[in-house]
RNA sequence: GGCCCCGUCGUCUAGUGGUCCAGGACAUUUGGUUCUCAUCCAAAAGAUCGCGGGUUCGACUCCCGCCGGGGUCACCA
């Protein structure tokens, strides 16, 4: 392997659902490394067994798979801890003096909250335990954890290649992070620097809600003797609603926006401006444009706001680039209707331009199927519907005929031509709002365009 | 509260000391196309570059302070 390549990995744990933040991490991730030609690699981070969710590792393969990312390399941390890579890695710490044995009871909840209030605290009580004292309790059968030994009055810092600056702590405030459960997997303190190192991986990519935890990675990288790769923290992305976009405020989930009628491009697209911009102020990316486009300076640095509107104006650019076969087939799953596809066929180039997800189809075009009821007619417009009936009986059946008669007979009678035609859509669509009237009535067939008309005029 | 990050139109952003009385996109408004709504096209409005000090002939761009927003402080990742 040439020692140059790019590796980057993305590093999930399985919650059973892909956050958007997730996806934008993991697209940045694999554009870093594609854009050098290296390789980009999934981790499954699951080295919690108590958060273990059933399923959850095939759903995140699927849905990258979805969105074209596809990997290098897969690995699951969890099938790695039989091979004693990180217990190996923990002692070593501890034989050198870098680590402690600690025999500490987890804290609660509620302790957790107490602490946060006002920290001060940074040095774990079994941090000074002399080796009697480990020896006496590991003798009485004790299951100690081991926790990082972070000396005081020390500076440790990085270079972060996404906010391009260096950042760095005292060691004073540095916790005496875990790193070897009593169960005996790793905290992620741990197997992150573990597994980087193990895969070689160049750039690391992450949310930078990690970045506090920098300091302690940083420690462990030194005191196991690695070379600390490039680290770069990705922005937050924020809700409209002010904080951290979240899964009770709205929709996170990809597989959400897709079940809502949002196509993968556009999502991926959405997502890969929100934290990331080409000089030339470029819209329209795909994947492999992105890949091309890609430069790391375009990374931004401050939080950006989640705008739904956005994203559906970049649906409806995608949703208009697709051929109508391509359409029919992206909307079956949103049909509550059965249809026929020639049928569908025909529909679909007037609903097109109509709709901003694929989910809005179906409440535009249900009137081809169902027949609205009769609508609430003023006098007037029964006379406008009565005429366009008589009209519309003798006509020949195609679009020039129809239009022709239906103004000329409206302009003669001195009527206003919009209302004549609103009187004429609501009968046949049942709404104010429709695809255009004559190709929707053509679609329909003259007979149900008459008994439409004639129910309305009961 | 401690530590850390960030701060250009409502939103996403271009801008790396002079070419910026700040450019693009979404949203908004108006006009055109049109039987509605959209699409499409055109135009308008919208930012004293968070505030206050410096440095400099000159600052959105560099430095400091303040304010504001965000993140984080578990045997979770």
């Amino acid at each position: 392997m040439d020692p140059a390549t790019i590796r980057t990995r993305f590093a999930p744990s399985p919650t059973g659902y892909l956050h958007v933040g997730g996806l934008r991490t993991a697209v940045y991730a694999y554009a870093l490394a594609k854009h050098g030609r290296g390789q980009f690699i999934v981790r499954i981070e699951d080295t919690d067994q108590k958060r273990e969710v059933p399923g959850a590792k095939d759903k995140l393969y699927d849905i990258l798979k979805t969105f074209g990312l596809n990997w290098d390399e897969l690995y699951v941390q969890s099938e790695r801890v039989g091979s004693g890579i990180y217990e190996k890695a923990a002692k070593k710490l501890l034989d050198e003096g870098h680590a402690f044995y600690c025999f500490c009871k987890p804290l609660t909840k509620d302790e957790i909250k107490e602490n946060r209030k006002s920290k001060i605290q940074f040095r774990d009580p079994c941090h000074n335990l002399s080796k009697e004292q480990v020896e006496k309790k590991l003798a009485a059968g004790e299951k100690p954890a081991i926790r990082l030994k972070v000396p005081d009055g020390e500076f440790i810092s990085y270079i972060d290649f996404v906010l391009r600056k260096k950042t760095s702590w005292k060691t004073d405030v540095v916790d005496d992070a875990m790193l070897l459960k009593s169960d005996g997997f790793p905290t992620y303190h741990l197997a992150v620097v573990v597994d980087d190192h193990d895969m070689k991986i160049t750039h690391v990519l992450r949310g930078h809600d990690w970045l506090p935890s920098t300091p302690i990675h940083l420690l462990v990288y030194q005191y196991l003797g690695f070379e600390v790769p490039q680290i770069g923290h990705l922005t937050d992305i924020q809700d409209p609603s002010g904080g951290k976009l979240s899964k009770r405020k709205g929709n996170v989930a990809v597989e959400q926006f897709i079940a809502n009628g949002f196509l993968p491009e556009a999502i991926l697209n959405f997502v890969i401006l929100l934290g990331w911009a080409p000089k030339d102020n470029r819209e329209m990316f795909t994947l492999s444009e992105f890949v091309e486009h890609f430069d790391a300076n375009g990374f931004q640095k401050s939080n950006p706001l989640f705008n739904t509107q956005k994203l559906l104006w970049f649906n409806g650019q995608y949703l208009r680039q697709k051929s109508d076969r391509e359409l029919l087939e992206l909307l079956r799953p949103h049909l509550k209707t059965k249809a026929d596809d020639p049928l569908l066929l025909q529909i679909i180039p007037l609903a097109k331009s109509r709709i901003a997800t694929l989910a809005e189809f179906e409440p535009l075009t249900r009137f081809f199927w169902q027949r609205p009821a009769p609508q609430e007619q003023i006098s007037t417009t029964k006379e406008y519907l009565a005429d366009a009936l008589a009209i519309l009986s003798k006509v020949g059946w195609n679009k020039e005929a129809i239009e022709a008669d239906l103004v000329n007979s409206a302009n003669s009678k001195g009527w206003n031509r919009g209302g004549y035609f609103m009187a004429l859509r609501l009968a046949i669509a049942g709404s104010r709002i429709s695809p255009p009237l004559t190709e929707s009535m053509l679609i329909l067939g003259k007979e149900e365009v008459i008994s439409r008309l004639k129910q309305n005029l009961e």
